[in-house]
DNA sequence: CGCAACTTAGTTTTT
DNA sequence: CTAAGTTGCG
């Protein structure tokens, strides 16, 4: 293996902050706290970029990069893409933590013991067979503690614990863990969750020193982004693949913004992480995401979260007159709606913004709220765009967005369209160089060539008639078969192996591209399409990881965070996330006809001590 | 059968 | 907390 080397230069970028210089460099095991705005994805693909560039990283080994959600393991693999260039980027390896899991039980099914095999074509189930109540019932004659029966019991009790563990000392649910799993057999259900499969993946590596030999020599580099919100069971696995071996394990994240705790994240990940794999820290401390003034008003509520939160400088420029955060309150919800939108339209007129440059953020239920606000925003000419809701089954239109298909057939219809848009031919020239195995000048200028001719001659035919459904939707398939067809997308993503996922993608992409045919022109179908020309609204938790101008978050008061307590560090780290998506402003709403404000009378306080002012409609 | 009383999920991942 | 689903009684 290459020494590190000092010669590198960060890629596509101008730099890299100094703390990040080094983590990108560092040989061994890292943890990289990371707050919002500092530039995580960047930083991993530069890091990306330094491994397999000076050959750190040499071919046939590659990269393997787990995320928590699809989006962010799709928008991950972009950005290394456009570091590194689609050769390269092939081998780095993005997918979800759940995906690694599954690969992993897939391919090595046969290594667990026979009374822990499940039948080769086992079914995903969403929630145990049996849920904690039985369990609890046989154990304890009478079952005090609630809060580990039903779906919890499976996260809170069984979670924790590694299947089949000799060196676990004994503790007082042994029985009942035990019990649990011979209730939910998977060998004589063929019935798994996503938990038992990451379980069984980690028994299966444990069962036999070959699998976890041939994962750790394909895949001597791995990251882990948002590493706060690891499980107990992806800890697990990622301890008994990785630690103690020769794999440089980096992992990503920021405490501050641990908001699935009552998903089962575990509370020490970074602590526990430190210890046994020997990680060394590196903190960065730029925002290039929010302004000067949004910046302090998350710092406010980051030293409520980590009284030693280190300061944060903000690298980004203020465009906005007056202030960067109000809190509004409204009494009816109407009024609240209708406030909002005109307010959003005259900003859009004001300064020139776009409406997708607006988020509104909700704690749950988006598809209610879009009930309750889409009549007032439609009054004022504004569409509201709710990005977790699905297209077609299992397919939410944020990771529609995401997806490599729709990175790669979107800026080809743009082209055919008559954009004249310099991202859109790199994206499907790489692709088309990629596929057909292009290296010399001469033929990458022939690619480029037979491109324009195609292009051309669809914009003589097609685009002369006016959109329309049967149109749109025939046109994915058109640039779908120009880009290699389907064997090729699987050739090159490798999530696109799993056939369900590729399929429902394209007939997501039919779908909503004929949901977007109603618009006169066709550059107007693929914005619309794109929805930059809608407010986004979406979860806090669904927001994490994204940006905008403007974020609006409607409905702090008791009734929406009816589990909230005083001083619950979720709650606070909840708020956190939401104020630092913002990059110019920062609006909280609170309609009275939706709940009071003494529950949570804490987060009102926090704002206030940061200068926050409230406007009373 | 119909209604009242009671319980549970909500914020995520995943085919 | 609310909304939705389940249980059980008359």
């Amino acid at each position: 293996m290459p020494e590190p080397t000092d010669e590198w230069t960060p890629v596509g970028i101008d730099d890299l902050e100094p703390a990040a210089m080094d983590a990108v460099r560092h040989p061994g095991n890292a943890h990289v706290k990371a707050g919002p705005g500092a530039g995580k994805s960047e930083f991993l693909a530069q890091r990306a970029a330094y491994l397999l560039m000076t050959g750190q990283c040499a071919p046939p080994q590659r990269i393997l990069a787990i995320s928590f959600k699809k989006d962010a393991a799709d928008n991950l693999g972009k950005r290394v893409r456009t570091r590194v260039g689609p050769v390269v980027g092939r081998r780095f390896v993005s997918m979800t933590f759940d995906a690694f899991a599954k690969s992993m039980l897939d391919r090595f099914r046969l290594c667990l013991p026979p009374e822990h095999r499940p039948i080769g074509n086992y079914e995903w189930i969403k929630v145990p067979n049996v849920r904690g109540e039985a369990v609890l019932e046989a154990h304890r004659p009478a079952p005090e503690v609630t809060k580990e029966a039903g779906l919890d019991f499976e996260l809170r009790v069984v979670g924790p614990h590694r299947l089949n563990d000799a060196d676990r000392p004994a503790g007082h649910h042994d029985e009942e863990i035990a019990d649990w799993w011979s209730r939910n057999d998977p060998v004589q259900t063929g019935q798994l969750t996503f938990f038992m499969i990451n379980r069984l993946a980690e028994l299966a590596q444990r069962a036999s020193a070959p699998l976890g030999r041939a994962v750790r020599a394909s895949f001597p580099y791995v990251f882990v982004d948002e590493f706060q919100d690891t499980t107990y069971a992806q800890f697990d696995l990622l301890e008994s693949l990785f630690g103690g071996s020769d794999v440089v394990v980096t992992a990503v994240g920021d405490e501050k913004q641990r908001i699935m705790g009552w998903a089962g994240a575990r509370p020490d990940a970074f602590v526990q992480f430190a210890s046994s794999f020997g990680a060394e820290a590196f903190t960065l401390r730029l925002n290039r995401r929010s302004s000067t003034g949004l910046v302090a008003l998350q710092h406010v509520v980051a030293v409520s979260l980590d009284s030693e939160s280190p300061a944060v400088e903000s690298s980004s420029t203020t465009t906005i007159d007056g202030d960067h955060a109000w809190i509004w309150r409204f009494s009816r919800r109407r009024d609240e709606a209708e406030t909002i939108a005109a307010w959003i339209r005259d900003d859009v007129a004001e300064r020139g913004t776009v409406p997708g440059d607006y988020a509104l953020l909700v704690r749950q239920k988006s598809e209610q709220a879009e009930g309750e606000i889409s009549d007032a925003f439609a009054e004022v000419g504004l569409r509201v765009r709710n990005d977790s809701k699905d297209v077609v089954p299992g397919v939410p239109l944020q990771d529609l967005l995401a997806s490599p298909l729709t990175g790669v057939v979107l800026p080809l219809l743009r082209l055919m369209a008559g954009a004249r848009d310099p991202g859109a031919w790199t994206a499907v020239t790489e692709h088309l160089t990629w596929l057909r195995e292009v290296d010399d000048d001469v033929e990458r200028r022939q690619v480029s060539e037979d491109l324009g001719r195609h292009v051309d001659r669809w914009r003589q035919s097609v685009a002369r008639c006016p959109p329309n459904e049967p149109r749109a939707r025939s046109l994915v398939d058109h640039a779908s078969d120009y880009l290699g067809g389907p064997a090729t997308f699987r050739s090159i993503h490798p999530a696109y192996r799993d056939k369900w996922l590729l399929d429902s993608t394209v007939d997501a992409l039919r779908h909503q591209l004929g949901r977007c045919s109603s618009m006169p022109t066709w550059p107007g179908v693929f914005d619309h399409f794109a929805g930059r020309d809608a407010v986004s609204l979406l979860t806090i938790h669904k927001s994490k990881g994204l940006e905008y101008d403007t974020v609006i978050m409607l409905g702090l008061d008791d009734n929406t965070w009816w589990s909230h307590r005083r001083d619950d560090r979720e709650g606070a780290s909840t708020l956190f996330v939401a104020i630092s998506r913002a990059k110019q402003r920062m609006l909280f709403s609170h309609a009275h006809t939706r709940g009071a404000t003494e529950r949570v009378s804490d987060l009102y306080a926090l704002l206030h001590s940061a200068d926050v002012r409230e406007i009373i409609q």
